[in-house]
RNA sequence: GGAUCGGUAGUUCAGUUGGUUAGAAUGCCGCCCUGUCACGGCGGAGGUCGCGGGUUCGAGUCCCGUCCGGUCCGCCA
């Protein structure tokens, strides 16, 4: 037996008895005839006193760092006693070890607060990983894993597994795939989600199905993406968007509760993604703090429902700036508090709009002064009355600074929007600390995808969430009777189909997506209407999606699911924007695992079983 | 595919306008120390400044290319 008991376990209730521990060196600190070492485990820290007067015997000076030790000893009180480890009143006064094993010293430091960088942490992750702060991120990634098949099981839903080895379904994301050896010059694809198979168990009566369970995309990563990683996937039979979005509000709320204490008792805040857009300008808004959109001008088409906020703009029919006449949407936040800001700090925001990666031209402001006047970059054009009337449907209270972005409908949404999110984080409003939930509901079931960037070629119609989500009842009969040709491309947004809405859903928190889903399809001829907009012939849709047409022929029932994305849910409940460290082997930015070296080339012999020849482009 | 920041001791970083022998902290090694827990004291070792080319009397520093890493845009049904 190696040992008795943990590193983290024992208390003064435990003094004079005879233990035994295993673990690993965190510290040797000598003095002389006795020496202090710190021994850590997974459990916690125990102090080990090697003393001379004891044993006459017992030499600590061959241990190092990360040595790994089994010792033999007495539960002494300590005589000066440490408040900051739970052990901290308890040290083993040692009577015999053993070095199990020795260590090399290692390439950094193995405490909280490491001399590592991410590079030699990842290269060495399975000593980074012995790190408090990396484990306690594993550990909560447990807990919810947990937390969440608790909460499912008690609910009927059954784990059921589903095959990584499937078929390459080009639809959505770039399938990773397997070349097959038995069936020379064909491929297997890794899953970008159990979509179908999950659909199939409906059909087959597992009425409530889920899994936590890897996905495979190959795209770009980024601090919360990797090529492969996990969902918590679940779909159910006979249930209406209603019943899907009660039942994963508990999900989460139950997550909440066992491994925050946190009481969300809160209904979910339900929005509609034309709500989203116009009031935030992204469909997954962080509601934790106000600065809501004042759209001062737009293009009808965009949002049909506002029109009526278009004519009271207080912009009214423009105005004297041209770069606002021209363009085609104009908006403003009203930020709190800022209208002190400096001719430098205001320089900042505008370079900042300018980036690349906002990619607007400028940046117009007004600073709404605490004695009730305006002073902006806009004087020339508009008078204080017009300043004002702007500033009063900015909802902007005296002391705020309003920010004005004009440009073309999408780039400018999408840049109030990031620079909705800039202001808070540099005014501290995005606490980690607090939550806020959010259902995001009736997504557009298509958006119109221009072939060629610049303009010129085709276009063609994706589902915005996949091809299996179903249009509201409302739209059916608009896509079932329209033809999905778009006669002219400028304007897309004018066809029927801009305006179907789909039977979908997101969930968002603190602004990140934690999943979505869908009340899907569950007939074979809106399905093959639905391939059919997507530009696939009878044929294709037979050989790519055979499977699940054919099912639906057999008494499919209705169903929905959703997904949700479950390193995030980890990091945002962990309290950070990245989810590498919630996961235990990740791949560095360019998908690559630097522990392994992996990907690599492969021998010769396998390229033979494969019958492939490796001719690479370039 | 694109933008941007970085690469200097085992590690994290500093390094001025281009100028003597490239520094600090930490880690490591040795000696001293009976109550530390970020122990302390004294001493020591440790560098192809990512790589290649260029400018220059002289390059860690400037220029070009390249590789690697971070972040972002595109992409992610």
């Amino acid at each position: 037996m190696y040992r008795t008991h943990t590193c983290g376990e024992l208390r003064l209730t435990d003094i004079n008895k005879e233990v035994s521990l295993a673990g690993w060196v965190q510290t040797v600190r000598k003095f002389g005839s006795i020496t202090f070492v710190d021994l850590r485990d997974r459990y916690g820290i125990t102090q080990l006193l090697f003393s001379e007067a004891l044993n006459a015997d017992l030499d600590a000076n061959p241990l190092g760092r990360e040595f790994v030790l089994q010792v033999t000893g007495k539960v002494n009180e300590r005589s000066s006693k440490n408040a900051n480890i739970p052990t901290g009143e308890v040290e083993i006064a040692v009577s015999e070890f053993k070095i199990l094993n020795k260590s090399a010293v290692p390439p950094f430091t193995i405490q909280d607060d490491t001399d590592g960088g991410d590079d030699i942490r990842m290269k060495y992750r399975y000593l980074d990983l012995r790190r408090n702060a990396v484990k306690k991120n594993i550990e909560l990634r447990y807990q919810i894993n947990r937390s969440a098949r608790n909460y499912l099981h008690e609910n009927n839903f059954m784990d059921i597994e589903t095959p990584f080895l499937i078929k390459s379904t080009p639809e959505g994301a770039r399938d990773f795939v397997v070349p097959s050896r038995m069936n020379p010059g064909q491929f297997y694809a890794l899953p970008q989600s159990p979509q179908t198979f999950k659909q199939l168990l409906m059909v087959s009566g597992y009425d409530r199905y889920y899994q936590i369970v890897k996905c495979f995309r190959d795209e770009d990563l980024r601090a919360d993406r990797q090529p492969e990683f996990t969902q918590i996937d679940c779909e159910m039979a006979f249930v209406d968007q209603e019943d899907i979005l009660n039942m994963f509000e508990g999900l989460v709320k139950r997550i909440f509760k066992d491994v925050k204490n946190i009481d969300y008792t809160d209904t979910l805040e339900r929005m509609t993604w034309e709500d989203a857009m116009w009031r935030y300008g992204n469909d997954k808004p962080d509601i934790r703090f106000d600065m809501k959109l004042c759209n001062l001008k737009f293009p009808l088409h965009a949002f049909p429902i506002k029109e009526e906020s278009l004519n009271n703009s207080p912009l009214g029919d423009g105005g004297d700036f041209a770069v606002f006449n021209e363009a085609e949407t104009v908006v403003a936040i009203a930020v709190p508090g800022c209208s002190e800001y400096s001719r430098k700090q205001t320089d900042e925001l505008i370079e900042w709009v300018k980036r690349p990666q906002i990619g607007m031209k400028g940046l117009a402001f007004i600073k709404c002064n605490v004695d009730g006047t305006f002073k902006s970059s806009v004087d020339k054009f508009y008078n204080q009355d017009k300043l004002k009337a702007i500033a009063t449907a900015a909802n902007a209270k005296a002391g705020d600074l309003i920010l004005i972005l004009a440009g073309g409908e999408e780039r400018t949404r999408k840049a109030i929007s990031d620079l909705r999110m800039y202001m808070a984080t540099q005014l501290g409003m995005r606490k980690a600390d607090e939550f806020k939930l959010l259902w995001v509901t009736d997504f557009p079931l298509f958006e119109f995808a221009l072939e060629d960037q610049d303009g010129g070629g085709a276009g063609r119609w994706v589902a915005r969430h996949h091809p299996f989500t179903s249009p509201k009842p409302a739209d059916i009969d608009t896509m079932i009777n329209n033809s999905p040709k778009v006669e002219n491309l400028d304007k897309y947004l004018e066809h029927p189909y801009a305006n179907i809405k789909a039977n979908a859903y997101d969930m968002i928190l603190n602004g990140n997506e934690l999943g979505g889903g869908s009340i899907r399809i569950y007939q074979r001829e809106l399905q093959e209407k639905m391939f059919a907009a997507l530009g696939m012939d009878a044929e294709e849709q037979q050989h790519k999606f055979g499977f699940l047409l054919g099912a639906f022929e057999y008494g499919a029932p209705p169903h929905g699911g959703l997904a949700f994305g479950f390193d995030r849910l980890c990091a945002i409940l962990g309290g950070s924007e990245g989810i590498r460290d919630f996961i235990a082997f990740p791949k560095n930015n360019s998908g690559r695992d630097v522990m392994l070296d992996a990907p690599s080339t492969i021998d010769a012999k396998q390229f033979e079983e494969l019958q492939i020849k490796l001719d690479l482009k370039g």
